[in-house]
DNA sequence: TTCCATTTTTGATCTGAATCAAGACCGCTA
DNA sequence: TAGCGGTCTTGATTCAGATCAAAAATGGAA
């Protein structure tokens, strides 16, 4: 594995204090692909033979049942999946798939279990990375229980804001039907919500969300980082 | 702490492994209290201070947002809450209260940290009960997103029937509204939605339910062991 | 046993969102 | 530049579930 990938698995916080041995274990094994968009990486229900660790591009995250399809959460550069599923060495949750050319790293679960059993420090860092995907989890629980389908579109464009500095013009990374369906809602409904955000500050422009009265829409959205944080 | 309670304290998987220094260090400070019914425990936006283990009863995890509320969970004997918030020493994003008369167990967060840092027996312990805690919360945002409400009630139902090794007769632990909260929907909803699973093989008779056609029930509901497992 | 408060059920109505259809728009390829 | 496939928007309609109201049922206390 070229020594810039190295680099890049060491720089993420799930690896980046564990031994120098722990690490040359976890990184002998793995490997480094390039894959087109629109491939499905893993299928929910298979063994979880691989942590998978997103290095660019843009991973979707989804599931299905009876033939009815929803998007669970978008991993960009630098993220893991599906880490819950690695450690109990059960079936994956869920399915992934690349919405943008992505070179992804695979590492071999039970290369990871290896480690996890000897280095402590590992274990520390998996503890603090599962405990944030699981308040990730109880967030999003939240926001589809407690709001409306205009609430989550609202706080979400909200969250993007903020998350460019206050930026006014934001670009959608991703396709508008993909947003709708992590957010709870079908497309022809998103494109509505979005009309009807017009009177709380927000304008669209295509994949461009322009947000020209924060105050106007934090008033209609009450963020709240219990749930937006 | 009576000898009992440290007993059931290390019947709990979360401490079955545990060094008995470390037990003792866990146990020293916690302590054991009885609340009544409806009896506020924690409340979301808190600094968590304690880890909870219920001892006996049943304590509801929810959660409010502008005056709308929703039931995330009910825990019951065994079981603790809420681990990530005390290992990340971050706000709790559930309150709780009890819904029968409950007796918890509650150790500060501060000892279970300093515990963790250095037990690495425990550190694994917890990584799997986080694990678990997060694939359940991703399972529960499938059911709610995947399915109508009939579909949830109905796979509730299947599951209640089968983790009582298929008994005919179930009687509902807490009262009917506080279901409905949980499966995302309201009392009257739930009132019609029981009514209609009356032609999927299900009868109700105040806080009894009948499965009289378990294998209806089961070509309705169509179960996932990746969302009901 | 009666009374009271709360929960549950039932009926009527409303509404947010889905579904279906069709046209407009967009990006890519030849 | 034109054509094609896919996405997005808009309109019309349907519907699952919420809301509101009222009656019935339930459990606990006096």
């Amino acid at each position: 594995m070229p020594q810039k990938h190295l680099v890049e698995i060491r720089d993420n916080p799930l690896f980046a204090s564990i031994g120098a041995e722990s690490f040359a274990a976890l990184t002998r094994g793995a490997y480094v692909q390039n894959f087109p968009p629109h491939t499905e990486l893993i299928t929910e229900g298979e063994a979880a033979d691989f942590l998978h660790i997103v290095s660019t591009g843009c991973v979707e995250l989804f599931s299905i049942w009876q033939g009815r399809e929803t998007s669970m959460s978008f991993q960009t550069e630098n993220s893991t999946f599906i880490l819950a599923a690695t450690i109990k060495d059960l079936p994956y949750l869920m399915s992934a798939r690349t919405i943008t050319k992505s070179r992804v790293i695979m590492i071999p679960s039970q290369d990871i279990r290896g480690v996890f059993e000897r280095d402590s420090m590992f274990a520390k860092s998996i503890v603090s990375e599962l405990a944030t995907c699981y308040r990730n989890a109880i967030k999003t629980a939240k926001n589809i229980k407690l709001r409306t389908s205009l609430e989550r579109l609202a706080n979400y464009i909200l969250k993007l804001h903020l998350a460019q500095g206050g930026r006014i013009e934001l670009e959608l990374a991703v396709e508008k039907r993909r947003i709708a369906s992590f957010l709870g809602m079908t497309p022809e409904n998103l494109s509505r919500s979005f009309a009807g955000l017009k009177s709380h500050g927000v304008e669209m422009d295509g994949q461009v969300i322009k947000v020209v009265d924060a105050a106007k829409l934090e008033e209609f959205a009450h963020p709240n980082a219990l749930i937006d944080g």
